[in-house]
DNA sequence: TTGATAATGATAATCATTATCAATTAGATG
DNA sequence: CATCTAATTGATAATGATTATCATTATCAA
């Protein structure tokens, strides 16, 4: 059975906390203010358990470093060039899961790539 | 002045023969047939260059693993997270690269998830 | 309170990719 | 053709994000 801890709530509540799509890096490093001692494998660990949970999302990067958001209320991202941050981005996207009969798809995934105003 | 060498050709002429979405590694032992003493280096250095010229995509799979395309016209992908594939699909997409003003878009990719049918 | 077991964290391992750099080679020029 | 020089190669070490290992610790049902 699953058991609750601190350091579980602490990197559940620094990512929900957060708006600008960390990695486990960066969330270990604000976790860590919380409790100093928190090992490096109990945050990768408990990112990849909120994402098969479904309570976070995975956003690989152009360098393939992964990115979480703890939204996970559909939406769409950009990856900018320049700053190197995955952002936001209001561009609705459709498609017919069910168009290619030769798969069966269960989900998409979709990043943009470019620039942010205020890095141009 | 850039220089033609029996390793760029190899690299090329092997990424352009395969329709499988080869890694670099897949890419390097298959190159390894023409060429026996090529090294990691070269290959690795020849697909980015080829990407950067824009005769070769790409492409990350689930792993933050990329594997190359020597087709470059636009088409989607799925990885099978069965037989860990990256196979071509027939999902159109559209997106009106311009709906958010706060950005300068360039480009977006888009990878489906799911399984083939020869797969379930 | 106790006992089973889930979770932690220090550390080592993994693995794709990149950097380094001496040796080699393409190809322009004399 | 011979020579020169910069581009390229390839062996190897380094990098860096992520995962595995495993003894120790903490949770929580009974």
């Amino acid at each position: 059975m699953q058991k609750n801890t601190r350091q579980r709530e602490a990197v559940y509540s620094v990512l929900c906390a957060s708006h600008t799509h960390p990695t486990a890096a960066e969330v270990y490093d604000e976790v860590r203010k919380l409790i100093p001692s928190i090992g490096v494998s109990t945050v990768y660990r408990t990112l990849s358990m909120l994402c098969d949970n479904g309570s976070a999302l995975a956003l690989q990067d152009d360098n393939g470093v992964i990115h979480y958001d703890g939204c996970v209320t559909p939406h769409n991202h950009i990856y900018c060039s320049k700053c190197r941050r995955v952002l936001d981005i209001d561009i609705p996207t459709q498609v017919d899961l069910n168009a290619d009969s030769r798969y069966e798809v269960e989900r998409y995934s979709v990043m943009f790539y470019g620039m942010c105003r205020s890095c141009e």
